[in-house]
DNA sequence: GCTTTTTTGTCACCTGGGTGACATATAAAA
DNA sequence: TTTTATATGTCACCCAGGTGACAAAAAAGC
């Protein structure tokens, strides 16, 4: 057996955790956090889970990841001890965006975040949470598109960027989403780093196997057929 | 000229920003607000400034992007209008990650973030900065890895990948930094989305020109040289 | 209208990095 | 120790995507 790790102020000093708290609120906050020690491998959470807990990795590391449309793991980032991880529960029924699981066997504390909210800041986590997300919610959304980007081929990275542009400039129209902007194949090339020539190329084979079309020099896509091939679950089945 | 737009509450919901707030707090909001015209191509601010404004695109399409190594520019998203950007604003003597400008003439609204946070959040901003830095800080370093991944090569991910790792998980050492830390070629090529083959080949590639050594199956690697292998400016220079 | 500039489309050719296959070295287990 | 499993090193071969070059088509100016 394995023995449990005392976390009091001073163990959070070390670890260089919660620095601009005072003493007085990481107490509180420690009164409130389930430590539990999880052995390497184990997955903690998955990504498209519910995110109802934010962890505090105390010891070991752990390791965040993402399922690729082939199917490999992207290994996002390791966390080491000290921070926080599992942030999407700061935000408004926000799913988790990624797998987490111990690198190394772990001790890991679990807070609520209304009550990390509430004890650190000393404001209605409704609020700081709405706020979190109107503010860093977006970098969020770039942050997911540009790990997916890691594992996919060309044609699936512009099938992401375009998807986004979708959410963001897009209109209803009859032939599907028109994207209410004006950009040319080398715009999209600096988008998902690529050559100006093979975007134009993809986007072509895109036009023909339906995926979009072009009014003049604006685009209509058609989001379901993005998805699908970006290697995304498509909506709805 | 242009006219310029009439922002009252009626805009401000109808372009879908600070859905969360009250209007009594969004008036408030816009009466702090500088509402400015920047024409297509101008640059708002540049990346490693200091930040002490944030904005709100009222109309038009503003562009983030990113002078890579090879000194070309990766566009990392566009912004429409109704979103906030410049949000490093937000966390303690943060610099501005991106480059911003205008991608077409745009009208911009920008704040100072203590009005923003106070305003809408009722909660000093000190304290606010500081959370957000706690927890989003480091989401925005791994934003900020992806984003130059784009537009490196292999050699390059890797240097980038390690000094992350070596900030984490790094401990002085007289040879360099010591990462305490047992890490396959394999965990590094799911890092950086890669081969395990290619991780072997530049890691040895890496020793040879020593960047870094090994001890055993751990890694002690010499960030300075790391910094100048991914293209990164070196500190102190 | 005509001219100039920007964007698109299509080549042929090159290269970085993926793949499979295998030998060797190192660490863990027995 | 010996055995077994896991990591590292190296190769030959292939392919997605980069590069340069140039023609055709659209836009923008005039």
């Amino acid at each position: 057996m394995v023995r449990t790790p005392i976390l009091n102020v001073a163990t959070v000093r070390r670890l260089k955790a919660f620095a601009w708290a005072t003493d007085r609120q990481v107490e509180r906050l420690l009164s409130h956090m389930r430590l539990q020690y999880v052995e390497k491998r184990t997955v903690l959470f998955n990504e498209g889970v519910p995110s109802d807990s934010l962890y505090l990795l105390v010891s070991g590391v752990a390791k965040l990841s993402l399922r690729s449309p082939d199917d490999e793991r992207v290994l996002v980032s390791l966390v080491a001890p000290g921070e926080l991880f599992g942030i999407t529960s700061l935000m408004p029924g926000m799913h988790r965006a990624f797998r987490s699981e111990a690198f190394s066997d772990c001790w890991v504390g679990a807070v609520h975040p209304e009550v990390f909210v509430t004890t650190l800041l000393d404001c209605p986590f409704a609020e700081f949470s709405a706020m979190m997300e109107g503010t860093v919610g977006r970098w969020f959304a770039l942050l997911y598109r540009y790990t997916r980007f890691q594992s996919s081929s060309l044609r699936q990275k512009l099938a992401l960027a375009l998807l986004e542009l979708a959410q963001k400039f897009g209109a209803r129209d009859a032939r599907g989403t028109l994207l209410i902007l004006k950009l040319t194949h080398e715009d999209l090339a600096d988008l998902v780093g690529a050559s100006r020539q093979k975007v134009t190329e993809h986007m072509k084979e895109l036009e023909r196997q339906q995926v979009l079309l072009r009014d003049r020099r604006r685009l209509i896509v058609h989001p379901d057929r993005l998805r699908e091939t970006a290697g995304l679950p498509v909506e709805g089945k």
